[in-house]
DNA sequence: TCGCCCCTCGCTATTTCTGGGGAGGGTGAA
DNA sequence: TTCACCCTCCCCAGAAATAGCGAGGGGCGA
């Protein structure tokens, strides 16, 4: 492992707020010397999060033209699990081209690399790397360190999930043994009568768990209380 | 990196099937000098996987007595994103304390670490390494491993899903633009009648649209349409 | 062009769920 | 022991979901 990154793999476990993490981001690009460093997240909330080195002008210009939504990064990390070197990437398409030229124009290097990484309850964070240089350059230095990546890139998530999970304070409610079967079953699209049939209960009973599981998740109906149990992991489908 | 793994590394992405994944978890467990490995997996499909070194009857055991649903492991994992040392985990209830003594008289060790690694469409996975230790020996080896493990979970999912992908002839569901904001605003809880004002339709339109993701997901109802959206990472409440 | 999928709207009858209200006994922790 | 929580069962009326039928226009790729 390069020196000096132990250290910063400790501070990024001490970073507070979104300042600290744009630092940290600065600190490993001029670690492993490079153009780019940027780490960018979506909560669970569906909240967006940026750190990174990219200027301004550039951050601006592609929220305001919507880059998002053409991005080949974005899309192709979206939809696998393990990183991806920008020059794999579709770029053939007309959007993807304009914004590859608006891109490099913008001091965003030619060489790309991304980590996707995914948290509990649809919480997706994208790790890159950037830098200009030739192909060859590029993948001796991917190949150098790309183990190093994957760690430094769990860090951060590691560190954003635990400033979410800090921010969002819900007491995580827990249901009872039988509020969970009665859960999972409905969960698994039984009607009431036949969970309740599969529990070898009355269906009024199943109903007062499904009810006790309603109020202590705070939903608005069955199919809620269904929705939150997943999302908290507190069922199993 | 331990002398050996390279090799296994590379052995990993030439797996083919389950025999070989289970192989590839027994030299990793002799390797390492531990009393087990296993890696665990649910695709996008919701169908689960395991290749590991347990007892056969272990594994009997713990499908027959539906311990997926009592597992802490199981549960502590599903509701976080990073490695976890089993003893941090919430062993209090009545049947955590059943299924634990269940698993020592069936050849499992005391310590534990498992590593929760989430791919695309809700796939999750899990990889443990298990042993009988003492606490402190253990937490050396974790320290020692930790990153390690970190990448070789990596590796073993990398392959999971790539099998995955070349087999499943299952065409993984995917949900219109309307469908998406229908099932999502139902799984917020809000009644039809809700759902459909804040979509700007008919009632009866908003219906048209959850009857066809019930219809693309194989689901029973609607609460069953949300609950698999939700676990194949189609929607995010 | 044809076919497929997407988006939008309508009707009816039946089944199911929802939200209140009760009651009693068991168990585990403070 | 007390208190809180869990498990079990019951009634009812109104609200909501379901299953089935139908219609038409638009877009996109073969």
């Amino acid at each position: 492992m390069k020196a000096g990154l132990q250290e910063l793999l400790e501070d990024i476990q001490r970073v507070e707020n979104l300042e600290t993490f744009q630092s940290a981001t600065e600190r490993l690009r001029d670690l492993l010397g490079l153009s780019h460093v940027v780490y960018h997240w979506v909560n669970s909330v569906g909240e967006r999060f940026g750190a990174g080195t990219y200027s301004s002008e550039w951050v601006d210009r592609y929220l305001e033209k919507d880059y998002l939504r053409m991005d080949p990064v974005i899309f192709g990390c979206f939809q696998r699990f393990t990183p991806v070197n920008w020059k794999q990437l579709d770029w053939s398409s007309k959007a993807a081209k304009a914004f590859l030229h608006d891109a490099l124009a913008h001091g965003v290097g030619n060489q790309g690399y991304s980590i996707p990484i995914r948290g509990p309850n649809g919480q997706f964070a994208l790790f890159t790397i950037n830098d200009t240089s030739s192909d060859e350059a590029w993948e001796t230095l991917i190949a150098e360190t790309e183990r190093d990546l994957v760690i430094i890139a769990h860090e951060f998530n590691k560190r954003a999930l635990a400033l979410d999970a800090r921010e969002e304070s819900a007491p995580a409610p827990t249901l009872s043994p039988r509020e969970t079967a009665a859960v999972t079953h409905i969960a698994k699209g039984l009607s009431r009568a036949q969970a309740a049939a599969e529990m070898g209960i009355s269906e009024h009973t199943l109903r007062v768990y499904i009810e006790a599981a309603r109020h202590k998740l705070g939903a608005l109906n069955t199919t809620h209380a269904v929705a939150r149990a997943l999302s908290n992991g507190l069922i199993i489908v």
